[in-house]
DNA sequence: CGAACGATTGACCAGGTTCAATCCACGTGG
DNA sequence: CCACGTGGATTGAACCTGGTCAATCGTTCG
């Protein structure tokens, strides 16, 4: 199968969707690439469609008044965006641009509302992702408040050399600036946070990172 | 009509449901009462309810290994927290404590998925609630990351002026250790963001807050 | 070889936390 | 009616984390 449709299936909406649902959604998916820095929507525009990253990542962005802008989220392949757009709304809470080059797969959101009244799986799957990424938020939020930047790079790397299954010795999946701003740092902060934890149990070189002693990592 | 089956009924979640669904709904509630400081659930318990806040007010919160606690939300009359657990779980991935004297109405998580299957405005109300849920987070995310402890303040305190719409005067609804809670503070940095607008066009008396200049007040 | 860009480092600063002491308002009991 | 105790709120001082700004380093790519 096509990675990128394998992708599209894994996602937290799919996964949930009836099989008939899945292969009408899928065919309705607009796939779109975006090179590094292309908009994908503004924040305050009317809301169209919402999105699935199929390669690459996207960067969520919440500007205020005064121009500052801050991260929300890193979208990662399999992830979706957008989606709260269902039901809330009429225009995006946030911002969203390719942190990379990217390709993503669109969906109209009124064409979607309208699958939804003929497949109750569709509902379903939202729902899921809609839990999914609220949980994953309230997660950031207590990220953010209980953890230093080197605990939160600690946690990161466990989880991700975790999941990468090489034990001990992996590659960050991308830039170490856009690592920063998943975890709510400037890259400077990012930098001193791998600084202090090379003195306990990781190594670092360039975008690799080997992990010498897991158990002094995660007594941080 | 009796105040909190009014409250219940401009909650987020029975504002989106059919006559019927609703009706059938809070009949199904189990209304309970908590004294403060009373757990409501704790966080990583099997959950069973969800609620639906009619008097009095709710602290969220997250507790890490280490024992610190950090408070994630505070839910007032007519918020829906736990809302999540019907297509997360299955354990609640945060605790639930009374943060004063307060009135729940309780809906056991498997008898709403079950009326979901006859009334589809069950599931319209849930993604409802869940946009609103995770977009009050984002924007939780968004103001931590890029206001100040008086920035913030000015911003809940302009809102707040705005929805009694006594022009100008008003009362706290709540202690002043609950809005360091709920603006991410503690009640120290809540005292000095205070001190600070004072000297930007408003007045405090205990719970009493005069907002003596507006737009000084929003050019913070 | 040089330009460009990401990453790193250092110096400095600001915002908030922590801890401790004090203040204030309120309710209780003498 | 007043003294006292309690709990929330305030204030001050020391400290810490992380952001900002600027300079430097290292790599890659033209």
């Amino acid at each position: 199968m096509n990675p990128d449709l394998a992708t599209l299936m894994h996602s937290a909406l799919f996964s949930h969707l009836s099989r008939k649902a899945a292969s009408t959604l899928a065919g309705s998916a607009l796939l779109k690439t975006y090179l590094e820095g292309d908009v994908i929507f503004r924040q305050q525009e009317q809301a169209h469609f919402f999105c699935v990253v199929l390669r690459g990542y996207v960067r969520l962005t919440r500007t205020c008044d005064s121009g500052r802008i801050a991260s929300l989220r890193i979208c990662e392949p399999g992830d979706v965006f957008g989606e709260c757009m269902l039901r809330a709304g009429p225009t995006y809470p946030y911002g969203a641009e390719a942190a990379e080059n990217c390709v993503l797969a669109q969906f109209d959101l009124a064409a979607v509302r309208k699958l939804a009244e003929d497949d109750r799986s569709v509902d379903d799957a939202v729902m899921h992702v809609l839990s999914q990424n609220l949980l994953a938020t309230l997660n950031c939020v207590a990220e953010d408040r209980l953890h230093t930047a080197p605990q939160r790079l600690a946690a990161y790397l466990l989880r991700t050399a975790q999941a990468e299954r090489r034990q001990g010795v992996f590659r960050l999946p991308f830039r170490k600036s856009l690592l920063a701003a998943k975890l709510g740092l400037t890259p400077e902060g990012l930098s001193r946070a791998f600084a202090l934890l090379k003195e306990h149990g990781i190594a670092v070189q360039g975008r690799t990172i080997r992990i010498e002693d897991s158990e002094l990592l995660r007594s941080i």
